[in-house]
Parts: C-alpha cells; structure tokens; sequence
DNA sequence: AGCACGCCGACT
DNA sequence: GTCGGCGTGCTC
C-alpha cells in the first residue's frame, strides 16, 4: 500500500467497554497499523486519563467521527476475539435488567488475567533436548564414547537417550530432534545431581529450554466409567424431564434430599454430549466439592471442566481460552461466574441448589441471579434448555412451574430406599420455662447424641451462627461492643481472643472491664458454632469433635478435610453453620440437631421462612443411613408455629401454598418484583436528606408502590450511612420503562449539588 | 473506579 | 509561608 492509498482510507473508530462503573462505551481511534486486526470482541489496551492505561473490549468499529477528541489504542494483546457475541449480548441483557454498567459486568466476567496485560504468566517447565551438533545417529555413538570418561554424564546423557526413547543396541531409529525430556525426570531417572545436567549442556551434548505448559490437568488418567443404572423412580422422573422438555424452556426438578438428583444429571448430561452439544452445570460455591467434581470425572473424564473461586486466576483464564478453542470442555461445572465462560452451543444448563441465595450476587456490582441469566444465556442458543434441581423450590421458580411457565417433575422417592428422617420438635421455650434445659441442648439432644456416639454412628449438629458468643454484654449496665466503622454488635472469637466485626472483618480486642460502668462482668450473649464446639467436648470428652463454618474453611483445602474426615469417620460430630447442609451424603449418621430455628425464622426479611424451611429440609436430609431411619431434633422457641409442622411432615406444598398466599397479599416476589434503591454517605443527615428526596421523587413516579426510605438491618457499614427505598412493581408493568424512570430519578437525585457525594445503586430481585 | 485539581487547617 | 485533608468532576 502506497502513501496515497493511505490517505484516502477514513479513520477508524473502536467503541470500547472499559471495566470501571461508566455509563456507555468510550471511543478511540484506530491506530493505521492496527486497522485491520482490530475487530469487535477483541481485546485492546487503551489510555484513559493522565497515566492509567486499561484492557478494554472492542463492541464496535466504525467510521463515525466523534465529536470529541480521540486518543488512539495502544496496543491489541490477541489476534482472535476474547468473547463471543452472545456472551456480549447476555452482558447487554445483564446490565439493563441489573441497572448496571457494562464495564462492572466486565469486571465480574473476565478472569483477572485477561484484564491485565502482565498478570497471567504461562507456566512454563525446564526441559532437555539434545543439542543441535548431535542430532545424528553417528554423533551420538561418539558422544557416548567421549564420555566415557566422565561416568555421571554418561550415565545422565544415557538416561535422557533412554528417556526420549532411542534404542542405541538396534539402533534403527534416531531420536527425533525434538524429544524432549524435563530438566527434574532426568535427573530423578539418573540420579545425577543437576550440575552433571549442566555441565552435558555447557559441553553442547544438551541444550535447555523452557516449554509452556497449561496448568489445566491435561489428560484425564483414571477410566471412565458408564453413568450408573437409574432406579425406577430415577427413570420415571428422566423420562418425564425429557418430556417436558420437549415443551418448555426451563423444567423444575424437584426431588427430596438424596433421591439421586445427580445421576439423573449425569444421565442427560451424558444424551447432550452425544448429541455434540455443551453444558453448563451450576453449583453454589459450598456445595462445590471434591466429591461431586469426582463423581462427574469418573463420567465424564477430560471432558469436565471446573471453574470456581478456589482456582487460581491463571487456571481460570486457561479455561476460558479453551472454551474459545476448537477443543472446549463438553461440560463445565462452576459457581456462580461460570455463567461467562464462553460456549460454542450450550445445549444444557444444570441449575443445582437452585433455591440458594448465594446464586445471586450481593456485593459489589453487578447484582445478579446466576439462574437469571443462566436462563437469559440459553435462551441465546436454539433448542437448548434450564433444569432447576432441588429440595425446595424457590417460590419463584415454583410458582413459575405451577402457572405452567417452567416444566415440572417431581421425584418423592429416596435413592437406596433411605426412609425420610423422622423430625422431632423440641420445645424449648416450654422446658426453659420449667427450668428442664439450661444452654444449648436439650435433655433429649444430650441423651439421643449419647445413644448414637455409644453405637458408633454420627451426629451432626446445625447452627447457622459462627463464633463463640454474636454479642457480649456487660452484666451491670447493659453495655454491648460494638464496631466502630458498622452499627453492630461486635462477636466474640474465643479462639482468636478477640471480637471481630461480622460486616467490616475488624477484630477488636476483649475489654477487661466495661468502659462504660467498670464493671468486671462481661459475659457472652447468644450461641455461635464455636460455643457448641466447646460445650460438646464438655459434655463427650471422648468423641471426636469438628467445627465447620467460614473460620475453620478459610484455608484450601480444609473444607473438603474435613468433609472427608467426617465421611471416613475420623470424627463423630460435626457442628457447623449451613456449610453442613451440602456436600456429600454420608451413610452413618443417625442424628441431626437444629439447635435453634429461631434466628433464622427471626431474620427480618420477607424470605425468612422459605429460607429457613429450606434450610431445615436440607440439614435434616443429612439424617439416615442404609436400612435405618434416621432422626432430627428441632429445637425452638416457636414449636407452634405453622412452619415447624410443616418442616416435619416435610410438607413443601402446604409449605409454599401458605407462602405464595402471604406473598400475594403483600405484594411481594414472585407477584410483584421488587427493586431495593440503596443510598449511601459517610453523614446520616445527608443520606437521610438524600433518601427521602429519592422517596418523594419515585412516589411522583411509581406512587404507593414505594416504601421507605428505611433504616436497613445494619443502617451503617464500613462508616458508611445507609437507607433504602423499596419499589413494588406488578406484574405486567412497562419494566423498560420503569427502570429508566428509576435511572431518570437517580440522576436527579444525585444532580443536586447537596446529594452530589451520595452513592446510589439499584439491587433488582433482591435476595 | 481512580486520580488530579482545588481549597482550607497544623506545622518546619 | 508549605504539607495534606478529602470534596468535586472528568476520563474517549
């Protein structure tokens, strides 16, 4: 191309997604050079500001000329596209129905590595090959005759000979000139120390080099099985799946606690992977284990991926690169973030525990629900679908599969014939009131523990608070800790000494006295994991006691120890928080203790109960062995409540029915959707202001279908004053339009110079 | 989100 | 007279 040809081409514009909260895509110009590399999807690093310089994501290329300046794109990192066009469109689908931005759901879907040019680093291996003056049969008869002389470097130049498989005696075929041997095998195989290694290359027998190898595990080693026989029931709800999903997109599976859901999955897996296709199969981070992960790769081999937090971001951006390859894993089994691995056809998405909340995103943005777009991201490929499985349904999903909008299938029997647990209330209001039960167990707890330890089997005990004590008080005046930075009470870590703030992590250390009155008695308020732990090692000195909750799993691999721990039975009783609701069955516990379904029925939150029900249902399906039924003991405070018989019949449809009906009246999900509008400023009179100004504004807007502002739970986190405004939208209202009136009133807000410093973001379907 | 610019208090 | 606090506003 000749100078004059250049000049007449227009200049090149690239709108680009860059991964911080902006609003809409910023342009920069094509550089000459890179004109025709640069296409939309691919990565580029462009300058923003003064010194900073970002990975950011072509969506366009054009010829339209701004009307403000440009500044050129430094460089392009890749020769292919980082993304496909429909991961593009479900972040476009994501950011308006969040009311997001796009560079935040960049910022959550890109592994770090391919938003930084520098962070993933190939790993790479020290390995051997002969070295080019010796690549000839002739050569290295000589070689082997020089060194002679020198015993360990013939030994090690033998080895590696041997090691890259050159028969010297037939001697018919030559090493090729690229079998290589690692640096470490041969000295492992010779024995010589890596000197003798150094000295064969320095002599220009070997050379050295590094040689990149991927860090996913390449070859799958162990056989692979074929999926397990279905049992009937197993059959009869597969069939019925696949039926319905001859007719609906989405189909709820509901199955109680071990009826096998996992090998049904397995099983329609295994049909969408013989009709070429991929799947997604999702999972809550907690329930991600070892085990699970083992069971799918016995199936399914080289064939699963896994993609989950506890990876290292190098392994991550090595998944995602081959997912774009032309060899991607068939099935990948992930977490929440797995929903923006990129997928040639997605045929099948897996939804597991769709009922947990942690699918939906808190903090920080983007705010979404895994299943959402999960369902958003298969509704991108033809003919592929959603199974939702679990215990207990979310009211939404489950209100959506009775109006017949999702498909349903129902699965009542237990694998291996386990019976249900038979559920016992323990009323301990009533046996406080008779000064029966004093602490954490009930007479009955302490007896039925006894009964099971001496007979060899296990226990698990359930309470879904972690440390020693959620607060302390001082026994004269009343006097609580709190965090400095959040508005709560601070809780007690016996086995770290301190207190530490649930909300902001600071830990504070233990008063000797109060501050307030001097007086000497502190003493522990309520009862968190650590308590129980030490309680029971009081009361069975002899068993074998382990805790599980965030504390004791911070490490790698502590959670899926002492998982395995408990299942070989290297401990007796498990006391934990819901961690030990999911993860694998385990076949010799007889007894589960909720010792307290109060704080969670408590929790100041339209979900409390289907969050507690469905918490109880989960833990107590822990219970019951082989040939043998298990027991729960429910301790409350509230025995009469609806809910309880409910959990103990195990009787989700009169369960849910009464929930939809209180739903309904109050207008809360799934009748009306809800979005939070959360306000948030270092000064409680300015968020105030702040909050009933955005009130007033929405009400113009949306009437009495807005509440607030309120105080939330924890009106103050991290010094920080915060307020919500509750908006209720009814089924069948304009949602674009009610979001851009929402974006509409957040800009106003925020345009008042008073309310300039105010931070405001939407939580859409809170959980 | 960063980061620079800019305007008010305690220090060499 | 300067260093530094964080409030405001911009980044293609």
């Amino acid at each position: 191309m000749d100078k004059e040809d250049k000049a007449l081409l227009p200049r090149r514009y690239a709108d680009v997604i860059l991964p911080l909260p902006l609003d809409g895509l910023f342009t920069y110009s094509v550089p000459e050079q890179m004109a025709c590399i640069v296409r939309p999807m691919m990565r580029v690093v462009v300058p923003l500001g003064k010194v900073k310089t970002y990975m950011a994501v072509v969506v366009r290329v054009h010829e339209d000329v701004p009307e403000f300046k440009t500044r050129d794109i430094l460089s392009v990192p890749d020769d292919m596209p980082i993304l496909l066009e429909r991961q593009h469109r479900l972040w476009q689908w994501i950011a308006q129905y969040y009311m997001c931005h796009l560079g935040e759901i960049m910022e959550a879907a890109l592994p770090a590595g391919l938003k930084s040019r520098d962070a993933y680093r190939p790993k790479t291996v020290r390995c051997v090959r002969l070295h080019p003056s010796m690549r000839s049969e002739q050569s290295l008869h000589v070689a082997l005759y020089v060194l002679q002389g020198s015993h360990k470097q013939r030994e090690a130049f033998a080895a590696y000979l041997q090691l890259s498989h050159w028969d010297g005696i037939t001697g018919d075929t030559p090493p090729s000139d690229v079998a290589e041997v690692a640096y470490d095998e041969l000295m492992n195989v010779s024995g010589v120390s890596s000197s003798v290694v150094r000295s064969l290359v320095s002599r220009h027998f070997l050379e050295t080099y590094e040689r990149e190898v991927g860090r996913l595990q390449e070859t799958f080693t162990g056989t692979v099985e074929e999926p397990s026989p279905l049992s009937e029931a197993q059959q009869r709800a597969y069939d019925e799946l696949l039926s319905q999903m001859g007719a609906r997109k989405v189909v709820l599976l509901h199955g109680v606690t071990s009826s096998g859901k996992t090998e049904i999955y397995i099983k329609l897996i295994d049909k969408v992977l013989r009709e070429g296709r991929q799947v997604l199969y999702l999972l809550p981070e907690i329930a991600l284990t070892v085990q699970i992960m083992r069971r799918l790769q016995r199936v399914f081999g080289a064939r699963l991926g896994i993609y989950h937090s506890k990876y290292s971001d190098a392994e991550r951006v090595e998944i995602w690169r081959k997912q774009l390859s032309d060899q991607p894993y068939d099935v990948i089994l992930g977490a929440r973030s797995a929903v923006f691995l990129p997928f040639r056809d997605l045929g099948l998405v897996i939804i597991d525990e769709e009922h947990e909340t942690s699918f939906k995103q808190q903090d920080p943005a983007p705010r979404y629900h895994a299943r959402s777009a999960a369902i958003m991201l298969a509704q991108m490929y033809a003919h592929s679908h959603v199974v939702l499985g679990t215990a207990t349904p979310s009211m939404e999903s489950y209100h959506n599969a009775m109006t017949g909008k999702y498909g349903y299938v129902s699965l009542t029997t237990r694998y291996s014939g386990v019976a249900l647990p038979e559920i016992l209330t323990v009323d301990v209001r009533d046996l406080r009131r008779r000064k029966i039960m004093r602490g954490t167990f009930s007479p009955l707890l302490i007896s039925s523990m006894r009964e099971a330890l001496e007979s060899g089997r296990q226990v698990i005990l359930f309470q879904n608070r972690r440390g020693f004590a959620p607060m302390i008080e001082c026994r004269t005046c009343g006097w609580v800790p709190k965090c400095e930075c959040c508005d709560v009470s601070l809780t007690y870590h016996k086995s770290l000494g301190v207190m530490t703030c649930h909300y902001c992590g600071r830990a504070y250390s233990v008063p000797r006295s109060c501050p307030c009155c001097e007086g000497t008695e502190l003493m522990g308020r309520g009862c968190g994991t650590e308590k129980v732990e030490d309680a029971l090692r009081e009361l069975f000195p002899k068993a074998r006691v382990a805790r599980m909750d965030l504390d004791t799993t911070r490490s790698r691999n502590a959670y899926d120890r002492i998982i395995s721990d408990f299942s070989a039975g290297k401990t007796d009783v498990l006391v934990g928080t819901q961690m030990v609701s999911k993860g694998l069955d385990f076949d010799n516990v007889s007894l589960v203790g909720i010792l307290d379904a109060d704080t969670m029925l408590n929790y100041p939150d339209f979900r409390a109960y289907e969050q507690a029900f469905a918490m109880m249902m989960q833990v107590s399906g822990r219970a019951g062995r082989r040939g043998e039924r298990g027991t729960v003991l429910l301790q409350t405070r509230s025995a009469d409540l609806p809910v309880i018989a409910q959990v103990v019949k195990n009787d989700f449809r009169s369960f849910a029915r009464q929930v939809l009906e209180e739903r309904r009246m109050f207008r809360y999900p799934p009748f009306h959707r809800l979005v939070y509008v959360y306000l948030r400023h270092k000064s409680d009179d300015t968020v105030e202001a702040a909050a009933e100004d955005m009130a007033a504004r929405l009400r113009q807007v949306f009437g009495d279908r807005v509440l607030g502002p309120d105080k939330p739970a924890v009106a103050r986190v991290k010094s920080q004053c915060i307020r919500k405004v509750i908006v209720k939208l009814e089924q069948g209202i304009d949602l674009e339009k009610a979001r851009a009136c929402m974006a509409g009133v957040k800009t106003a807000v925020v345009a008042d110079r008073r309310y300039a410093a105010v931070t405001v973001y939407f939580d859409v379907d809170p959980q």
